[in-house]
Order: C-alpha cells, then sequence, then structure tokens
RNA sequence: AGAGGGUUGGGUGAGUGGCUUAAACCAGCAGUUUGCUAAACUGUCGUACGCCUAAAAGUGUACCGGGGGUUCGAAUCCCCCACCCUCUACCA
C-alpha cells in the first residue's frame, strides 16, 4: 500500500531507441521553462546569511553578491508587477464601463472613454515587459545557484575532505598472481571493450556469457530487494525532455555532460533520478501518501567529457551503464530520516554481497549541485588497492521540489514543498568490478551466495 | 508520415466577443437534521504572484493545452507549436 498515486506512475513502457539517432551537442540554448515559483526568493530573504554561510561551504564564488542580486532584481520586479496590475485593474474597469455603455447603445460615451484605455494600453505593454525581462533575469540567476547545504555538512574543496563516517567488512587477502577486473574480463571473456568500440565507441563495452548473465542478475538482485524494502517498482522512458533537466537539475548545470538529440530536443538520461523524480513534477499530493518510495532500473548514459584519466580503466568509467535508482518523496521534518534508511538500505545491499565498504559524508565542494547533504559508499576493491564510489545517496530538501512544484497538502489545506532524495542501489559497473577482483581464487571467480540463484552459476571460470 | 476531429477546474461537461465573477452535475471538505448507516438540506471548494495584515480576513492581477496576435474588451476570432482521438500508410 505503498503509493498509489491515482494514475500518476503510468510510465510509458518501452522506446524505441535504435530508431533514434543521436547527435552529441555541448552547448544547445533554446528557451528555459516559464513559470518559476518564488519560494527559493523567500527563504533567500528571510535567510540571507544562511544562504551566504551556506554556498561558501560549497567553495562557491561571489555568493553574497550574487544572493544581493537575487533580492535586489527580485524587489524591482514586485514594483513592477504592482504597478502593472493597478493599471490593468483600472483598464479592466474601463473596458466594463464601455461595454455596458454600449449596450445602453451610448455610443459616443464610449468612444470618448476609449480614448483614455489606449494611454493605459501602451504602459500596461511597457511594464509587461519589463516585468518579463526580470522575471527571466531572476529565473537564469537563480539556475546558477547550487543547493544551500545542511548545517551539519563540513566545509570542503575536494573529495579529500570528506569524511569517512564509518568501515564495515573486512579486505580479502588475495592469492599471488590476482589481477585487476580489466584483465580478468579478458581471462573469462566476459566483457569486451575492444567489440563495444568496434559498434559505438569507448566506454561502451560488450557485457558476454556469464558477464551478460552477471549483469542481469544484479539488476533482478537489485529489484526485488528495493521491492521488499517497500519501494514501487517503475520503468520510465530514458530519454527526457528539457523541461525535465531542469526540474530535477542537471540543466543548466550538467548541459555538456548529457548526450543530446537535437532533432527532438530531448536528453538520455544520465540517471534514473530524472524521469522518476519529474513523474511528480507539477503534483500536489497529499500529506498521506508520504513516504513515495519508488525504485527504477535503467541505463545511465553520461559523455564524462573532459574526465578521462589514469584511474578510469575499465569498468570504473563507462558511458553506458547499468544502475538502480531509487527514490523517495517525504514531508520535510522526516526526509533525514528517510536519508538515513536508505544509506543503511544501500549499505545492506553491500553487506549481502559481501563487499567491504565505507561511507562518507561529503564535504560542501564534493556535493552535487543540487544535494543538501549526501553520502557516498565506496566498496573496496581488492586487486586495484582503491576504493570505488558504487553509490551516491543525496537529500536535496526544496531544492528540486522547488523546481519541479512538487508539492504537499497538509491537515492545514496548505500546500508545502516535498522533499526529494535518490540514492544508487545500486550502480553496477563498480560493483562489478570489485566483485570480480575481491572474489577472485586461481580456479576462477566465485560469486556471492545470494547472486546464485540470480544467476544460475557459482563459478566464473 | 497523410487526412479529419479534439484539448475547459479533482472528474463529467456547458459556454461562437461584453448579462462569465467559467453554468450545471459528480467527487471532496465543513455544518444542520437523524438512534446508527444512508439520504436530504445549507455552506464551502483551483493555482501562482502582488498589495494589506502580527496572523487571519480582505483585495488586485494572471491562468480555459503552450506561445504570439486582433480588439476598449478574448475560453470564444486569427497564426505557430505540443499533445490526444479516429481513419489511412508504415512498423517492433
Amino acid at each position: 500500500m505503498v503509493n498509489k498515486n491515482r494514475g500518476l506512475l503510468k510510465v510509458p513502457f518501452s522506446i524505441q531507441t535504435t530508431a533514434i539517432i543521436f547527435t552529441i551537442f555541448a552547448l544547445y540554448n533554446s528557451n528555459t521553462p516559464k513559470q518559476l515559483t518564488m519560494l527559493q526568493v523567500n527563504f533567500i530573504r528571510d535567510n540571507f546569511d544562511i544562504a551566504v554561510g551556506g554556498l561558501k561551504k560549497r567553495n562557491f564564488p561571489q555568493a553574497e553578491n550574487l544572493l544581493s542580486q537575487v533580492l535586489e532584481i527580485d524587489k524591482k520586479r514586485k514594483e513592477t508587477q504592482s504597478h502593472r496590475d493597478s493599471l490593468q485593474a483600472e483598464s479592466n474597469s474601463i473596458s466594463k464601463e464601455i461595454g455596458a455603455l454600449m449596450q445602453a447603445g451610448k455610443k459616443e460615451d464610449a468612444e470618448k472613454v476609449k480614448a483614455r484605455t489606449s494611454v493605459i494600453k501602451g504602459q500596461v505593454k511597457a511594464l509587461e515587459n519589463d516585468f518579463d525581462q526580470l522575471e527571466e533575469k531572476l529565473r537564469q540567476l537563480l539556475y546558477t545557484l547550487p543547493n544551500i547545504p545542511h548545517h551539519s555538512v563540513p566545509a570542503g574543496i575536494s573529495e579529500e575532505d570528506n569524511e569517512v563516517v564509518l568501515e564495515n567488512g573486512s579486505i580479502p587477502t588475495l592469492y599471488e598472481g590476482n589481477r585487476p577486473h580489466w584483465e580478468l574480463i579478458k581471462k573469462y571473456d566476459i566483457i569486451d571493450f575492444e567489440l563495444g568500440t568496434k559498434i559505438t565507441g569507448a566506454g561502451f563495452p560488450v557485457y558476454k556469457g556469464k558477464g551478460a548473465r552477471l549483469q542481469r542478475g544484479l539488476v533482478n538482485f537489485f529489484l526485488d530487494e528495493a521491492f521488499k524494502q517497500g519501494y514501487y517498482e517503475v520503468q520510465p522512458p530514458i530519454l527526457v525532455n528539457e523541461e525535465s533537466g531542469y526540474a530535477t537539475g542537471q540543466l543548466p548545470d550538467k548541459e555538456g555532460q548529457m548526450y543530446h538529440d537535437a532533432s527532438e530536443n530531448l536528453y538520455l538520461i544520465p540517471t534514473a533520478e530524472v524521469p522518476i523524480t519529474n513523474l511528480y513534477r507539477g503534483e500536489i499530493v497529499n500529506e498521506s501518501d508520504f513516504p513515495i518510495k519508488n525504485v527504477g532500473f535503467t541505463p545511465c548514459f553520461r559523455r564524462e567529457a573532459g574526465s578521462w584519466g589514469a584511474h578510469v580503466r575499465g569498468l570504473n568509467r563507462l558511458h553506458q551503464f547499468d544502475k538502480v535508482e531509487v527514490v523517495q518523496i517525504t514531508h520535510p521534518e522526516k526526509s533525514y530520516a528517510a536519508l538515513e534508511e536508505m544509506s543503511k538500505y544501500v549499505q545492506g545491499l553491500l553487506q549481502k554481497l559481501g563487499l567491504p565498504y565505507r561511507v562518507l559524508k561529503l564535504c560542501g565542494g564534493d556535493m552535487g549541485f543540487t544535494s543538501a547533504f549526501t553520502y557516498d559508499m565506496e566498496v573496496y576493491s581488492a586487486a586495484q588497492e582503491r576504493w570505488l564510489e558504487v553509490s551516491s545517496v543525496s537529500n536535496f530538501e526544496t531544492y528540486q521540489a522547488n523546481r519541479l512544484k512538487l508539492r504537499f497538502r497538509g491537515e492545514d489545506k496548505k500546500t508545502t514543498l516535498a522533499h526529494t532524495l535518490n540514492g544508487s542501489a545500486l550502480a553496477l559497473p563498480r560493483i562489478v568490478a570489485s566483485l570480480l577482483e575481491n572474489n577472485q581464487h586461481e580456479k576462477g571467480i566465485k560469486m556471492p551466495e545470494v547472486l546464485v540463484p540470480y544467476l544460475g552459476f557459482e563459478w566464473i571460470e
């Protein structure tokens, strides 16, 4: 009885991705969605110092200056609106007067009054233009502002400033002659990068035989576990329109990182977070619907422009990968409890897979643009002797809800912005990398017990 | 893809330039009546942004798929776009 939201979740089933030619377009400018809720401005006005402090924690430049600009423009916007509205009110009442005169047959009187309206009309038109420009300016400015971090988020510039919250599981000792996963996949012929390069390009591997079955098994395992945890399964489109991109915050921030089909102006999703959260765009849900918990499996696509280097060999970084994503929409007062629950849930998956992991609390500078608080889960990959990020669990508080216009109606009948959260549960490639590396023996690679029913085999050999 | 028909509040659905302040009904909410349920009756019932308030109340503007235009005045007339339905064609 988790969330039967009035037909909200009827998602189109599959799309013919093959029929569409994708064009990669780093900078595509077009109209941004209209209608901007002003609640974010209200927050900035009422909590100016908190907002400035928060952005500074992110190492965000010119925080004070930009936020002051927001307030200044908003002030002008209000003044312009008041002026415009009162003139429009006058015009409306004159029009009514004219209507009454015409019906009474007093044409001459009506003509006299008309002269007055033409003056007002011009003024209204000018004010209307000013107002639209101010709103657009404000909107563009707000789009450049990232979320304000939760007060408990540590300040910091890079990943080196993240806090390790906990470590769990033991790091295996591997036999002499162990290999990193990019060698193992060749040895057992289960994932083929060369073949992927031939048909698409670098970063699009082909999974073969037990490698393909491992993918399928993991996806099913993750979906089943989420179901048991009360998540409602959805299968969303993997192409989204521009408005969806703005609503969850990928646009304009990640413009160049998404594959873009220019002919239809659609984006290939970088994460299922985008379509699943957007299911609730523009909705006013009932407080009693909370918590809304959805899970979905999708392939994810990332251009990863300019981010290739020494540490991204093999499965460590791909252009296309599979991920199961969990999304929650909650009451503002319950969102941090939900975050902890999600964190525990993801950790449970890693425990079941027998992978040693640690949990990081991200510092302001390393958090995503839209997040107020993020836990990263990292798995230790024994042959590479390094930690690999496999999940990111975030609370966006009202940041996405503000753009989505996702509100709930409380007992007092008032509408309030909800909180949105999401987490990877889980992303496959690095899980596969660490499973292969950590479980390698001379004989072959032993699959975790929990996966065997999903795979139909115990060893890759 | 071609032709035709559509898109109005949570739902059904009226509305061909001013009597619309978007009718009516259903659902919802509050109340009255009632031994309970049901029914009946009365009232209420959209969203956003302003103004005014300590707050409420009140009040202004905008919104009838989206954008633009004509007009003193547009749900209504004109143009562009999106989506839905039917038929034809094609196709997993």
